[in-house]
DNA sequence: CGGCGTATTGACCACCCTCAACTGACGTGG
DNA sequence: CCACGTCAGTTGAGGGTGGTCAATACGCCG
């Protein structure tokens, strides 16, 4: 298999498909920090001819755990959770996809992990024998996705703290401390973003328990809890204020230095 | 900066310095498993000349958190325990390095975590510059490291169910039989081996506290459960024997397809 | 308004933590 | 040779954090 891709088309000859604008790799607002950032511009209307986006609906599943996917995505807008359920029913999140984050397992057909979408969500889809020959042809693609690889062993290794040492209290600030980091005011998804002191929770209780360990009326009280210390506001369901954000990061168990 | 590999030098011209037969890449017993099992044998020597091996005792911190470390390393033999600890001095391993494994964080100076031998162990190090010049020259030690890094985000994943979702005993359970795995007769590290029944726990009950998120007399108090139970067989503070690996799965949360 | 799903609050309790004492192996030194 | 200290592991008693179950409140929509 040949992935042409080099052969950069003139202007204004792109084919004449209708969804073409919403599909623009030139428009699209997550490129400068998804893998596809890596290539140069000439490549991009080829890329975009192969790419096909997908909408999801909260709640929707993406890919199940152990199934074959045979297509990879990347997240342009909304939040997908990848979940490890045992077979009693225990469900724990293991993960959260953000705008620019890829969704699948490369160089493996199945992934031991669900994914679905926690808020609605769009991806921009590559099929996967495509996808990994570009890897293979494109080594700054396959730099980034081994960056952000990295990175996410560095991030699932942190949480690991937060399950396995933290207290309950530690837990739900360590969620808001997260969320308030990567919900950044347009650019959804950059880690290095200052925090968002006002914000939509793109989870649901339940999903909050699953992502912490913890039980659904836990959050509740330590949301209550963090409320009357006057850490936080919480206004109606999933509307989230930080008002001290100091105090937060103290009660999150966050190291000084 | 030029990495010179590709000039294979011919046999028997080797330097004459006297622990080269301790480094000889040629009788390294990790070598088709580690990354450098990507080169080329006639690469070896001179990748041979760049690394140095160094060796730590049991409880020897091998690298600080947040500190800048200088080199990376494969794991020759024994095993490193990667921790991260809160300011009050909760400590959480999060996870565990066997023979073959790559100690170290490429393309950043720092790691979060800390690296500590578990038991005596052996690394083979490759000074940082040199080894990240050398994944950019040999793509298919970088393809390595990205499917190790893949697989290493899906343990990380794996485990947050058990630090998140297991009772005490699932937890013991889950990770007797992660040891069972990855301690193969011969070749340590190796996952796809059938579980071995009989071997030494590389970690204190201490340290398998602090892998899993309990307290080090829950862990005697479940380890004792076991046994009672027919499932393993304790014979002094380390050894251990597997007496119902069905059983042990079964108790471990195992999913059944 | 009534029905439904999600979130909150309360009462009770179990699992695991905490603190403490004890055991056994090992090494040192009288 | 045994007394002694140390360290890792075990065992026991009691308590606290978070789980469980149930009732209630709230928001949404027909």
């Amino acid at each position: 298999m040949r992935v042409e891709l080099q052969g950069g088309e003139g202007p204004s000859t792109r084919p004449a498909d209708r969804m073409s604008k919403r599909l623009s790799c030139a428009i699209c607002g997550v490129r400068d920090r998804a893998l596809c950032g890596a290539l140069a511009p000439e490549q991009l209307p080829r890329l975009n001819r192969r790419a096909c986006q997908r909408h999801y609906q909260a709640g929707q599943f993406i890919a199940a755990a152990g199934q074959r996917q045979d297509w990879l995505a990347t997240v342009l807008s909304g939040v997908v959770k990848l979940t490890r359920t045992m077979c009693d029913g225990r469900q724990q999140i293991v993960g959260l996809l953000f705008p620019s984050d890829l969704l699948g397992r490369p160089f493996s057909d199945a992934s031991p992990f669900g994914a679905e979408a926690a808020t609605p969500v769009e991806l921009c889809c590559l099929e996967r024998p495509y996808f990994e020959e570009l890897l293979h042809q494109e080594s700054g693609m396959k730099h980034r996705l081994l960056e952000r690889t990295l990175n996410e062993v560095d991030a699932a290794r942190e949480w690991m703290l937060v399950l396995g040492r933290k207290t309950a209290e530690e837990k739900v600030a360590s969620l808001i401390l997260l969320m308030a980091q990567r919900l950044g005011s347009r650019n959804n998804g950059a880690a290095t973003e200052r925090p968002v002191s006002r914000f939509d929770l793109p989870l649901s209780r339940t999903e909050i328990a699953e992502y912490l360990g913890l039980r659904i009326e836990t959050i509740s009280r330590q949301l209550g809890r963090l409320r009357v210390a006057g850490v936080i506001d919480t206004e109606g369901g999933r509307r989230l204020a930080v008002r001290d954000m100091g105090k937060l990061e103290q009660l999150a168990g966050k190291e000084p230095v």
